[in-house]
DNA sequence: AGATCATGTTGACCGCGTCAACATACACGC
DNA sequence: GCGTGTATGTTGACGCGGTCAACATGATCT
């Protein structure tokens, strides 16, 4: 955003890179991200990134890392606004989930595709995804513990509410659900749907 | 598979795209699938398969419209084979459904993502996804008529147990989920809580 | 000031999707 | 049978995008 490029070297290209590429993905999707495209933006040549990421797999996983951080960040604030127990922070955090998806969809979708990101396993990415899933592992032990949702191994469990919000989120992002709508309505039940379900123990144990 | 090739046209080459096509992306993923790639299996030219598709993408949406098609027989086919009501019906479906992305997951993911796929809505895509979603919903109508689910907008409901689906079959295929966690276990524990989810009836209406 | 290394630039290559121009073969009326 | 039109397939070329190698520039340390 500053003035940059009065010198010939940048400052700081590696984080205006990942800044710059995030912005386009949300601007135009993730095809409109090219290494030339981003590299005019920033008045910068085409190979000049290549000198802080190995190729543009690797930026776009920095752009999703970046991602993760943020939804991490955005869960544990919504956390701790929920008031005391009751199962509200649970569904605090869903709501959450959904509409960090709906507020950023071509980011979102970059944060989970395989397609768009290198398929070896990126140990960066992992920890990302890692540390969301912890965060929902604990607020889950806190209810079960608060004997607001049903016993059990928390890790299924938080599988089994990271598939509904992430569901939800996928199928609006991608256009599958009806327009007609009403998204917040839709929201609501499918926590709902989820805490009921939670709450209950059914017969497989 | 037939002998092709002998003569100049080909016989059927649009099927043939489609087929091969679906065969390479499950062998190597939808990025492996170029033009020129399906052109050479098929001993054809490059160009040749403009002459059925107007472009990449509608060679691919015929490939997703496709799959569509197997999914949707598949979950008919499971219907049937449910011993009657008890939630049966909808508890075989939702895990035949995962089970279908865990066995076809290029296929699968390009069934749903935008990415891949022409932005424009696609009408044929539309109604063979549609054709699914009114599946499901006959069938918690069904259910509901027996007082097995609670009563209410049985699109809604859809909705909500369709998420819980994706979402899972979507973690999974993107390998997000801990390899050693046991997948079939993970599949009825998720199915149990939205159905255990779907029967109760929580103070949001 | 001079050497060294990090950072940025330019030129080139290859693969891809796509189109235009050309070639071939099947189909149908005589 | 035989031309003729149309569907189908081929080849050449273009532009775009990712990437690498060779070169240029500028910061940094002594």
């Amino acid at each position: 955003m500053a003035e940059r490029a009065r010198t010939y070297h940048h400052g700081d290209l590696r984080a205006a890179l990942v800044e710059e590429a995030a912005a386009m993905i949300s601007e135009g999707g993730a095809a409109s991200v090219t290494m030339r495209a981003i590299g005019g933006r920033l008045g910068v040549s085409r190979a000049a990134p290549y000198r802080h990421f190995p190729g543009k797999a690797a930026l776009l996983v920095a752009v999703a890392v970046e991602g993760f951080r943020r939804l991490d960040r955005r869960l544990g604030a919504s956390v701790g606004e929920a008031r005391r127990s009751n199962v509200e922070r649970l569904r605090r955090m869903g709501e959450e989930y959904v509409r960090f998806a709906i507020e950023h969809p071509a980011h979102y979708r970059l944060m989970w595709g395989k397609e768009a990101i290198a398929r070896q396993e990126e140990p960066e990415l992992r920890e990302a995804a890692g540390a969301l899933l912890e965060q929902l592992v604990r607020v889950i032990e806190l209810h079960q513990k608060a004997g607001e949702i049903a016993p059990g191994d928390p890790r299924s469990q938080a599988y089994v509410a990271w598939s509904a919000v992430h569901g939800l989120a996928s199928l609006l992002i991608e256009g599958q659900i009806d327009p007609n709508v009403d998204v917040e309505a839709l929201i609501r039940e499918t926590t709902q749907t989820l805490l009921d379900g939670m709450r209950a123990r059914g017969p497989a144990g």
